[in-house]
Order: C-alpha cells, then sequence, then structure tokens
DNA sequence: CGGTTGACCAAGT
DNA sequence: GACTTGGCCAACC
C-alpha cells in the first residue's frame, strides 16, 4: 500500500463515531498540503462505506475499514462521495451529526488531530 | 517524464 | 450569495 494512502487511512480511523474531519486537517497531520490528494485518496479508497457492510449486511472487521464519510470540507460542506452524497449524510446523520442544508457545524462536530 | 484529473482550499470578482 | 482563478499534491495515462 503507498504510504500516502495508508497514512491518510491511519489518521481517518482516528476519528470516533459521530465525530468527523476534513480533508484539510488529515493533510495537515500529514505536514503537508495535500488536500487534493488525500480527497484522491479517499476517492480510491478500497473500504467504501459498503465494504462496511451498511448495504450488504456483512459485518466486516472495523479495523481494517475507513470511515471515509467522516471527511467532509473544510468549509463546512459535506463535500462528495463515492457512492452518492446522499449515502454519505444518511450515514453521518445515523451516527449522530446533525446536518443542516448539506452542511455539518465544524465547531460541534470536528474532531482535532493531533499536529 | 510531461500533462491531466480530482470526494480540495482560499482569495478575488 | 454565486462564480472564477490560482495554487496545492499524489495518482494516473
Amino acid at each position: 500500500m503507498n504510504s500516502f494512502n495508508k497514512k491518510c487511512y491511519e489518521i481517518l480511523k482516528k476519528v470516533p463515531k459521530g465525530k468527523i474531519t476534513t480533508y484539510k486537517e488529515i493533510a495537515k497531520a500529514l505536514k503537508s498540503k495535500a488536500y487534493r490528494a488525500v480527497g484522491n485518496a479517499m476517492n480510491k479508497n478500497p473500504y467504501s462505506f459498503a465494504a462496511l457492510g451498511w448495504a450488504g449486511g456483512k459485518n466486516l472487521k472495523s479495523s481494517d475499514l475507513v470511515p471515509c464519510y467522516r471527511v467532509i470540507n473544510s468549509n463546512g460542506n459535506v463535500g462528495g462521495f463515492a457512492s452518492g452524497t446522499k449515502n454519505k449524510v444518511r450515514i453521518l446523520k445515523s451516527e449522530g451529526v446533525e446536518i443542516v442544508n448539506n452542511k455539518i457545524n465544524l465547531k460541534k462536530y470536528l474532531f482535532k488531530l493531533k499536529n
């Protein structure tokens, strides 16, 4: 696995349920400005929400999975999602994140990563 | 190895 | 508030 992607995943796995982080924060945690590269990595990430068993009902080990839906834009917008933004929103809501007009209150839900 | 792409960001118009 | 521009970086062709 590429080092960069792996790091992204490792960081993302630290985000607890009910919280979110941003592409920018992840890049910052990597001491880089690769906002876009992070998004790119997520887009190709092998552990989509479908792999979480959400759709299939198959329970896989969460330790091997990446909650890519917990990553949003730095301006609070939900951003994109490979399998549809609607699904992303739905999943987040199910974890207790309030989403209004496709936006999230960063002050309330942003998980601060170690730098 | 250059050029394009993108689930991005910030500042400008 | 919207739309455009320039910049950033890894992956891909």
